[in-house]
DNA sequence: TTACATACATACAAGAATGTAGGCAAATTA
DNA sequence: TAATTTGCCTACATTCTTGTATGTATGTAA
């Protein structure tokens, strides 16, 4: 078969994302060639040459799939007023977050990617600096939410918003790197809940 | 000059592991080759084969260079039981830590390179696994302390030394991957202290 | 002072990896 | 249905890397 459809190209295309977070995961990004993911994809350089530029381009794609629901699910747990209080609207952001890494291999192997199989260098470092204004988008919209609670007389009158959404944040950086790096799951992974349980209790009054 | 002296010989070793630790610094370990290195270091691919196996080799030497200091001030700052009581030394600890990344800039850069500059695959992986048993170790001597410390009243009646323990231990750990990710420094480097200082204020009664 | 080991430099062979250019048949459009 | 575009494959040409093998001059020990 030579010529597809638009949406067999579609497909296609698709495969071969998925095929690069496959080799990516086991190879590294350094180490994974185009032959490599054309291979893992069925295909052969020339199909990854006709839908991606080069190798950082179809990292940008294999990221996307990942980032975006994760902008749109933060906005809905965190921000939308429901019955929750904020407090919990917090716990309940940091919990679902790890339950999308439970569930869903592809976010848990693209999480891995970016935080352990990938290097920042040259046209990668741009990738970090996205990161790292995500983080802050993160923090800012953590700290309304503690600034709610405040508010709402859910906090200690000695705590301070800004202060505890550093913590927070710091807290959960760390807990998804562990989250991660802990293959066998037997030190974070099992009892990551928990942990963030424990850490949002510190400070409720 | 050909045949060096022990004397020599050694000071060619720690050039060429400066030298690598520079070069990795810039291009990513992957993306380095032996070459790179042995022209930053002002010698020839013969030298560093002389020296080291090969990449992985020379990583492990750099390596060592900031993990054993760490491990040595760790000890002394956590569990030598001085004048300081058991939660202040848990703080003098965090922060001595940021104090050396501060002050020196090898420590600066291997954890850079470790974080962001290194795919942890095939022969790298195991490094990782040393990193985590390290991490392990951490969080062990951690809770030690803050075993003296509930022991010494200093804690609230509620709260678990183990609970605070990997609350404290994860707060540092995405402190650390901030703190280095932050290049610029405007984010989270000029107050690392701070936040070290807050998040063991949340914990003292 | 004679061996031998050491500390490198140089040269070579072999295998990747990349990007591009050209080909080709089927889908799409006019 | 003719013309064009799309989606992909094949085939270079070129450039890196690696490891090793070999050369060699100098310390060093007997």
């Amino acid at each position: 078969m030579v010529r597809k459809t638009k949406e067999d190209a579609e497909l296609t295309r698709q495969r071969i994302i998925h095929a690069a977070r496959e080799v990516f995961l086991v190879r590294g990004v350094s180490r994974t060639t185009m032959e490599h993911i054309a291979t893992q994809a069925g295909v052969t350089r020339g199909a990854v040459y006709w839908h991606f530029d080069n190798k950082i381009d179809l990292f940008h794609a294999m990221r996307e799939q990942v980032f975006l629901p994760l902008i749109d699910r933060m906005d809905d747990t965190l921000l939308v007023e429901g019955s929750e209080d904020p407090l919990t609207r917090i716990e309940n952001f940091l919990c679902g977050t790890i339950q999308v890494l439970n569930d869903s291999m592809e976010t848990r192997q693209i999480y891995e990617i970016m935080m352990i199989k990938c290097e920042y260098v040259d046209e990668f470092a741009a990738v970090l600096q996205q990161i790292l204004s995500n983080c802050s988008g993160i923090a800012g919209k953590l700290q309304l939410v503690y600034e709610r609670a405040k508010v709402q007389g859910q906090l200690h009158a000695a705590h301070d918003p800004a202060q505890l959404t550093m913590d927070t944040h710091l807290f959960f950086i760390g807990l998804l790197h562990m989250w991660v790096k802990d293959i066998e799951g037997n030190q974070f992974r099992h009892q990551a809940i928990e942990l963030i349980k424990t850490h949002m209790q510190l400070r409720r009054r």
